[in-house]
DNA sequence: TTGAAAATAGCACGATCGGTCGTGCTATTC
DNA sequence: GAATAGCACGACCGATCGTGCTATTTTCAA
C-alpha cells in the first residue's frame, strides 16, 4: 500500500478517536490496533505524536471545511450565506461520519491550562475559524443584513456560545430538542441585531 | 494524622489539579507527589480512581456552591438574585483559589461519549446546577422580573452558552475582555425578556 | 506505658504509555 | 538478475498507569 494512502487511513481513523474521546484519548497503540497496523510502523508515518495531534487537528478543520464552510458558499452573500453557516454547523460532525464530537471544541476544554506546540496549533485554527465567522458577519452587516450599530466580535461570541451550549446540550446531556434550542437562540441573536430601517430584500 | 484531615488536603490538592489538567489529569501518582504522599497509602483512601474522580467532582459542586451560591443567597429573590448568582458564576474557580478553570465544565467535554458511573455522576450535577439555575429563572418570572412568555428552559440554555463562552474566552483565548463580553451577552439576554406592564399605560 | 487499631509506606504486578532499533518483505530501478 | 529504496514488522526501552498485599509507623485509649 502507498505511503500516503497509509497515512490517509490513519489520519481518518485517528480523527474518529479524537472526535470521540478528544486529543488525549488517541494513543498510538490505540490507533494501531485500530487500524491493524504495529505501532512501530504507525510511528514511522509521524515524527511524534504531537505531529500526529497537530495533523489531526488539521485534519478536523479541513474536514470542517469540506461540510460546514464550502457548501454554505454557494449561498448569496450575507444573511443567506451566515444562516447557512451557522445550520451546517450546528452538529456537523455527525454529516462528517464522526462518531464524536467536535473534535475543536474538545481541545479548547483539554487544552486550556496547556502550553505548547498543540495548544498553539489549536489557536491559530479557533482564531482562523472566529475570523471566517466575523467575515460573514461583517458582510451580512454591510448589506444592510443586520443593524449598523452591530458588534461583530460580540456577535461571533454569543454565536460561539450558541455552538458550545449545543455541544453540551446534543453531546454530553443528550437532549433530543437541543437543535430546537439552538435555532430559537439563533434566532433571538438575528432578532436583536435586525436592521432599523431595511432596505428592501433586492437592494 | 486524622484519616479525615488527610482525605480533606487530598481531595483540595486533587480539586485544584483536576481544574488545572482536567479529570484525566489526575493520577495517583502525581496527586501522591503533590501531596508528598506514598501512591498506596493515598490509594488507601480511595477504593479507585473512579471513586476519587467523583468525590473530586462532588467537591468542585461543594466549592461551587460555596463561592457561587450561598453569596448569592443573600440577595433578594427574583432578579438581584439571578443576576448576583450569573455575576459570581463566571470566572469563579479563581475566586475559590483554583489554578484553573471550571472541573464540570471540562468535565461535561471530556466524558460527552463516555460511560460509565463518573459521567452519570457529572450527568446529575450538571442537571443539579441546571435545576438550580432554573428554579431562580422561574422566580423572577413569577416576581414579575422577567416576562410572562419567559421560556425558562430557553433562558437556561442560552445563559449555559454565556458560561461556555465566557470559559473558552477567557481561559482558551485568554482574551481580555472576556467579562465584559459575557455581561453584555447577559445583559441582552435580560433586555430580551424584559417584562412588558400589560396594565401600564404605555403601549 | 503499653497494646490494639488506624494510617501510611514499601514493594511488586501487569498493562500501557511514547519511542527506538534492527530486520524482512516488496516493488522499483539499473 | 542484482541492487536499492520504501514500508511495515516484532522486540524492546524506561516510565507511568491503577491496584493489590504486606510491613511499618503513628495515634489514642486503657
Amino acid at each position: 500500500m502507498k505511503r500516503a494512502d497509509t497515512r490517509t487511513r490513519l489520519i481518518d481513523v485517528g480523527l474518529d478517536q479524537v472526535s470521540a474521546s478528544g486529543l488525549s484519548g488517541v494513543t498510538l497503540g490505540q490507533l494501531a490496533s485500530a487500524t491493524g497496523m504495529s505501532k512501530s510502523g504507525l510511528f514511522a508515518h509521524f515524527r511524534s505524536k504531537e505531529q500526529l495531534q497537530i495533523e489531526l487537528l488539521d485534519e478536523a478543520a479541513r474536514v470542517a471545511d469540506r461540510v460546514v464552510v464550502e457548501p454554505a458558499m454557494q449561498d448569496a452573500e450575507g444573511m443567506p450565506r451566515l444562516t447557512a453557516l451557522v445550520r451546517n454547523w450546528l452538529g456537523w460532525t455527525r454529516r462528517a461520519g464522526l462518531s464524536g464530537g467536535c473534535p475543536v471544541a474538545a481541545a479548547l476544554f483539554e487544552l486550556d491550562d496547556a502550553e505548547g506546540e498543540i495548544r498553539a496549533h489549536a489557536e491559530r485554527l479557533e482564531a482562523h475559524w472566529r475570523a471566517l465567522l466575523r467575515q460573514l458577519v461583517t458582510k451580512a452587516k454591510q448589506l444592510g443584513h443586520l443593524a449598523h450599530g452591530t458588534d461583530c466580535d460580540q456577535f461571533v461570541w454569543e454565536l460561539c456560545g450558541i455552538y458550545l451550549s449545543h455541544h453540551v446540550s446534543s453531546r454530553f446531556l443528550r437532549e433530543a430538542d437541543a437543535d430546537a434550542r439552538a435555532e430559537l437562540a439563533f434566532a433571538a441573536l438575528l432578532e436583536r441585531h435586525k436592521p432599523t430601517h431595511p432596505r428592501s430584500p433586492s437592494a
